[in-house]
DNA sequence: GTAATATGTTAAGACACTTAACAAATTGTT
DNA sequence: AACAATTTGTTAAGTGTCTTAACATATTAC
């Protein structure tokens, strides 16, 4: 039961409705395709003419494309399929780490082109912004072709405003108020830029996955372990962006408030426990989370090593695991308790030790969980393999597309 | 930015777009009322046309009536003002705490009939149920006339589920899976019965509120600092309910996950620091919160009390009271945190003593806030007669007639 | 080759917003 | 007192979109 607010609220015109469902439509040929006219009337429950009259739009608009023909095992007229018509331009995605940066080129709707490469990440904004400007007209001339770009989605691990493009807080990588928006839009004239947060990126990714055991759910909590905690809030498929852009920062909601020192400067948040370094600082009986940002990529041993020598008896190791693992659950709990998700994904390194550790992690969710429902909340492992921060950064690009129009 | 789910959506068909405009009206004549149809044209920027085209539908259901002609300083025809048509029935509050059971009588807009009358609360589910019962019936019986009950509201201090109706856990009244609404449903029979949680409640009191500086604020959050600590989140003019309908309980969010002993098993609760019995366990130096739920009455001393004497003078009450603060705020540093909203709400009785704390809360919530711009997160005091709770209450009868439709 | 069936299109109808013109009511001026 | 100017509210015709019904198209089974 949503409020209008009297004050910002969007009239009813005699195109609303077909604005709706041309989007609803837009959203079943993703999620379904290759679909037909008439599976998309069973699947609206309307008639096949009205569909017949939103394709027929789609299709001028070249925002849909038919293709082959269909086959049925009854008697009848093979049905035509209808597809998303992908290949108008190409999105790119940027994910910026603390040591390297990747990038992806997908279609219009997010499937891969080519490969993932990396870079590294440079630490000064202006010789960053040259360096992406150099790699992404690089990969668009390799895929050669007359596709144009439809925008740039760039996901920074630190705290963004997504619509003023700044970044207000990148301890990683020793920014603060940097208006990388303004610079890049330099650099890249004329392609939209959309900049976001890692961990609510993640959570967009899920959001416009098309995964069927993944889309359709309205409520769901990404939580992003990796050199920091980054946490996404789905609510109402729409994510919880806030009053500065900058809600989700579970992070820093404390476990203890004088327990370790933080990154944020703060004591006890849920991430100076749970962090890849927290997790290091913990196996080597010392604090090296205090390092400066230039001296990361020095660092040669990394969480993954770690998880190697749990793996291979190293019951320090494992140890360390499992202390994190029962930090990430009493986290969690919390998250739980005040959001109520129907899903929680968890990404970052310390996914590949799920096995090692998800028996912690559940025992002390249910340890602070205030139900026994609520503590039995779906926790999904996203494997680096899925490259969330990635798909985030596309969707971020390819997602406005598809979304839901705003009214009353 | 909302995805549509693909399992789970709304076509347009042609009356949706009238729905629209007809909620967007009645939210208008609501909010704004005395108003011409000429005024709603110009809030809505359409055409008079289309205005008394809704108007007229709304005039025959006879959820709008015309009232007297208003004044213009302008030369030109008198505007005929509307009005929400609140005569047609009554709407119950029932604001259920540990020591008495409030209620309220309004019209089917939430304005005030008669005065607000309290009973001792029942323990026993039946004899609670039954207490109500005849409550009810004396106070619909006063008010006399033909008027119908619309609805009854129900708050109540402990976790329920809205939409099963059932009482999860009620520590204060040792209630554990009450199937209230089934009770209540017999007792009123074909009266609508809807039961909320009171920190949610409270939410939902400022969402449809008509004051001018509350309403038009979509992300909010409630908290309610009373024996317990309630918290209600507004996501989108919408009271953020979870897949349990559960969703809100930051009150378990720990400070420290091995600090004090909370009414819900766990440690460290923002509750065990916050509470009204935490703080006079403070004052008196000793664990008085863990006493049994039948004893309340027979307490004397309350926070009240407690807050005159640190008005007399009385420095250990003043510092309890200090303590308090600023775990409040550390708390509410949390919350800003995780959902960045535009406005947070304090209700309770600790707000009686907001001039003694505000520095202290102040101060403790600048102190954990990631940005500058979150430490000064707008905190407005909701004194207890504004009577939140109540509010709220009435607003579960009375808001769903004024909902935004759901679509895509 | 024909009947049965499913897909997709077309045309007419119904509904709601939009535009334009008009009636109604009031104020100020001559 | 008559008239112009102005604002409110209504009516009628117009346009866009969903809806219904009929029809053309394409395929399978007999």
């Amino acid at each position: 039961m949503r409020s209008i607010n009297p004050k910002d609220f969007t009239k009813a015109t005699r195109g609303t409705s077909r604005e709706i469902n041309r989007q609803i439509v837009l959203t079943l040929i993703r999620t379904h395709q290759p679909v037909s006219r008439a599976d998309l009337a069973r699947l609206m429950e309307t008639n096949r003419a009205n569909i017949t009259l939103l394709v027929k739009e789609l299709l001028e608009e070249e925002l849909v494309r038919e293709g082959a023909r269909g086959t049925l095992r009854v008697p009848g007229r093979k049905p035509t399929f209808l597809y998303i018509n992908s290949g108008k331009g190409v999105a790119i995605g940027l994910d910026v780490r603390a040591s390297r940066t990747f990038m992806m080129v997908t279609d219009s709707i997010g499937k891969q082109i080519g490969e993932i490469v990396s870079f590294p990440t440079r630490f000064e904004p202006g010789e960053f912004v040259a360096s992406l400007g150099w790699q992404v007209r690089k990969a668009l001339h390799e895929i050669g072709g007359p596709s144009s770009c439809d925008g740039i989605g760039i996901v920074f691990p630190g705290m963004v405003d997504r619509e003023s493009g700044i970044v207000i807080n990148a301890p990683k990588l020793g920014w603060k108020n940097v208006h990388l928006i303004e610079m890049l839009e330099k650099e890249f004239e004329g392609t939209e830029i959309h900049l976001e947060n890692s961990g609510r990126a993640c959570a967009l990714s899920q959001i416009w996955s098309t995964r069927g055991d993944v889309n359709g759910q309205n409520d769901s909590v990404f939580v992003s372990v990796s050199d920091g905690v980054g946490v996404g809030v789905v609510i109402n498929g729409e994510l919880m962006r806030g009053k500065h852009n900058t809600a989700g920062e579970f992070g820093h909601v404390p476990l203890s408030i004088d327990g370790p020192l933080c990154s944020c400067g703060a004591n006890g948040c849920w991430e100076a426990y749970i962090s890849n370094l927290a997790t290091l600082s913990r196996y080597f009986g010392r604090d090296i989370s205090r390092r400066q940002p230039e001296s990361i990529e020095t660092v040669e041993f990394t969480i993954e090593d770690l998880i190697t020598r749990a793996r291979g008896g190293d019951s320090k190791a494992l140890t360390a695991l499992h202390s994190s693992a029962r930090y990430l659950g009493l986290g969690l709990a919390s998250v739980i308790n005040a959001i109520d998700p129907s899903f929680i994904y968890i990404g970052g390194e310390i996914t590949e030790a799920w096995d090692l550790i998800e028996s912690h992690v559940r025992e002390a969710v249910a340890e602070r969980t205030l139900t026994r429902e609520l503590g039995k909340t779906t926790i999904r492992i996203v494997p680096a393999i899925e490259y969330p921060r990635l798909r985030g950064a596309i969707a971020l690009v390819t997602a406005p597309a598809f979304a839901a129009p705003k009214v009353a």
